[in-house]
DNA sequence: GGCGTTATTATACATATGTATATATATTAG
DNA sequence: CTAATATATATACATATGTATAATAACGCC
């Protein structure tokens, strides 16, 4: 509801998320009664009813509804049940979080570090309370297969996306990178269960975290940099 | 059920959790009905609930009842209510759990790589579907505050004890270690999150995620040991 | 106006949940 | 045996859920 920086709410349905229902046929204007309500609007309702303390998979479909101002059983003209808007939402908040910190990537690829940038995008994220990321940091590991599948989807295109972005910087800054596809998931992976437990604790304790999180990933870096340049082993 | 290797299931209710119901009062040795059933029994039937498709934070009293045969209302005679039977049962498996891989530490540390005898135990624990590691690996982002609560103390458990034993190895190889309390985060981070995504994968996807975990470790201990030899800063 | 079409709602039902209250059962002390 | 006591169950109730069925309402077109 709040309209922090870098609000992504306007985003909402304005994403092909590739999940999407029946063309509406735009050949034909219209035909019968107007839809009072929108699957966007579905999910908005959804997004905001999750939170600190309830998770999307423990949403229930009256809830939902309720919260739309629609009867329960007009959520079936937008969804077959909830758990379709739940993959729906989480392919929506990948997107909108994936353009957000990529922006924040390139835009600080000639300025300060673009680890530290990159974290502190995703961490106003964090503190503006942008419910997309709810998503994606906490429900990853509970709720239904599709839902699980679709959350390491979005994982897996953030890795890949970090992935050529350290390829493309290591090339340009001639600083060897020993296997890239795995210090890509691994920053990933920590930057999300780092988040997750930042969201858990007060705001105050996140400057803390961001530091921590940041020397985190310049050890993995320097790790990387270092086996590319002596590939031994070490432990 | 199956008894796997390394199996941790006798040892439900044999630890002290520090949440007990009061003391049963020894000095009389009985007065009154019974218990058909302990703590324990309960516990071991709400364990037995979960699974890749059930979170602990979803069981509902009755269900838990049901599979410990017993009336919904005697449930209150062990626990007031689900939580906290689900923070009991954090507790215990954070504690079996660290005693396995404490084990796997030490008896690791004449003999091959440490990092891979503790990463390989703990997917031991993992492949021999053990639902303690169910409850640790995703239930720490859902669930009543209590219940978060729980998991992340218990994660903080592991990463204190490994920044000692970090340290310890350090001095002993004479390696330097940089910030051990950020290493020692980083790492139990890092093999939680890939746990969870390798329970909800197949069988024959372990030993691949297991070596890039292995190697996602060295990366992180060497670029520890060369940031501590020289403390630049390089992204 | 009426008609087809679509969206929305009303009502209803079977089922599940947490828990309050009352009752039954087993055990020990006297 | 009886009383006391700790435990377990039976019954019941208010509430919530998913969804089936039927009715209602708005829209474009003839």
């Amino acid at each position: 509801m709040t309209s922090t920086p870098k609000d992504v709410s306007h985003l909402v349905g304005t994403l092909d998320t590739g999940t999407d229902q029946p063309p509406p046929d735009r050949a034909r204007p219209h035909v019968g009664r107007r839809a009072v309500i929108s699957r966007e609007d579905l999910m908005a309702a959804a997004l905001q009813l999750v939170g600190p303390h309830r998770s999307i998979s423990t949403l229930s479909l009256r809830e939902i509804a309720r919260a739309a101002g629609i009867a329960p059983n007009s959520f079936y003209r937008h969804f077959r049940d909830v758990d379709e808007l739940a993959v729906t939402l989480i392919n929506q908040a990948g997107e909108a979080l994936r353009q957000i910190i990529g922006e924040a990537r390139t835009r600080a690829v000639a300025e300060r570090s673009v680890v530290q940038s990159s974290i502190e995008a995703f961490m106003e994220q964090l503190r503006a309370d942008q419910k997309y990321l709810h998503l994606l940091l906490r429900e990853g590991t509970v709720g239904s297969d599709a839902f699980k599948g679709a959350v390491e989807r979005q994982l897996c295109f953030f890795e890949e996306e970090l992935c050529t972005d350290l390829q493309r910087l290591a090339v340009q800054r001639d600083t060897g990178i020993y296997r890239p596809e795995v210090v890509s998931r691994a920053i990933t992976r920590l930057v999300f269960a780092m988040g997750a437990k930042a969201m858990d604790q007060p705001e105050e304790a996140h400057p803390e975290i961001i530091e921590q999180l940041v020397t985190m990933v310049r050890m993995i870096i320097i790790g990387t940099q270092t086996m590319a340049a002596r590939p031994a082993r070490d432990d």
